[in-house]
DNA sequence: CTAGAATAGTTTGAGTACCAACAATTAACG
DNA sequence: CGTTAATTGTTGGTACTCAAACTATTCTAG
């Protein structure tokens, strides 16, 4: 295997390893290089979408999630975006200095916070939503909608089976 | 002051909004957001098994990759690796402080390095290439053997549509 | 009632990512 | 040849991530 070394001669042809395609070797084979790709791919491709908000697909997932949960605490909120707590601090930070979120203590556990939308944030919210399901329209044209379901549903698995 | 300020002492109800399983809302059906939530599960679990190298996913593909075409660029390295060329360069300073890959100059476009493993990186690659495995046997064993080729191929019609 | 454990959120530090701007080198074309 | 364009790798700036250490609060034994 990997053959084709050696030769320092006259390098006349393809001399500069791969230009084009290079070999992926066992990694062709692999779930999570895969994964890995296709995420990023995935995460430019609605990045760019949705630039002229300053949202990235993480922001949008917080939002989305606080207005599906209103009340919902930070550290539950963490759970359910597969975001560390501590990632969430300046996040939330930065979008309630941008009046999308409000926090509100609790009376019952002081140390906690509830999280929801403002007026602001729940347009917003509509509005980044529109383009989530078209993002999502085109990710479903790619994959198939025939496949969509069992798509997901494996991607669920992989989830919660890792932890 | 502010003591018994409201109604304490009434707990047993599910006040706390979504203790356990949040509501997903149109994010349940977005499949960027089980992509993230699975690739960053499946980069955990490898990192966990690799922590004693010192080794994460990203610089396991670039060293496998580097180790299955040598004398590649750091450019073409970085498209096939999914990275931007100015992330590798840390990276590969790191590995070559560690004497895991060389880079040597290019006699006929000295603007470029060809990159290649060292011994010591081939052994090390050899090393990972078993947790590697070891850890998508785990993947293929959740995702099933069935539905693996389905599977990639659908993740690299991704990657390749979005670009 | 009180000491210790557990939990919510914040801070800090190291690592990684992109992009834009840059110097050095090479290619294209008159 | 010489001017201009393109490419390779690096640097600097910003952003996002986790993990560990920390503060404040609540829970739990005893």
């Amino acid at each position: 295997m990997a053959k084709a070394a050696g030769r320092r001669g006259r390098p006349h042809e393809s001399n500069a390893a791969e230009e084009a395609a290079p070999r992926l070797g066992p990694l062709a084979d692999f779930i999570g290089f895969h994964l890995r790709l296709a995420q990023e791919a995935s995460f430019q491709a609605f990045a760019r979408r949705v630039r002229d908000y300053k949202m990235r697909p993480g922001r949008f997932a917080v939002l989305a999630l606080i207005g599906e949960n209103p009340g919902i605490s930070q550290t539950a909120l963490g759970r359910a975006a597969g975001r560390d707590k501590s990632t969430l601090t300046p996040a939330l930070n930065d979008l309630v200095r941008r009046a999308l979120v409000k926090r509100r203590r609790v009376a019952s556990d002081r140390r906690s916070y509830a999280l929801s939308l403002t007026p602001k944030g729940e347009r917003l919210l509509a509005e980044l939503t529109l383009h989530a399901r078209a993002h999502d329209r085109l990710l479903d044209e790619i994959v198939g909608l025939k496949h969509k379901a069992e798509f997901i549903r494996t991607l669920r698995r992989l989830t919660m089976s890792l932890v």
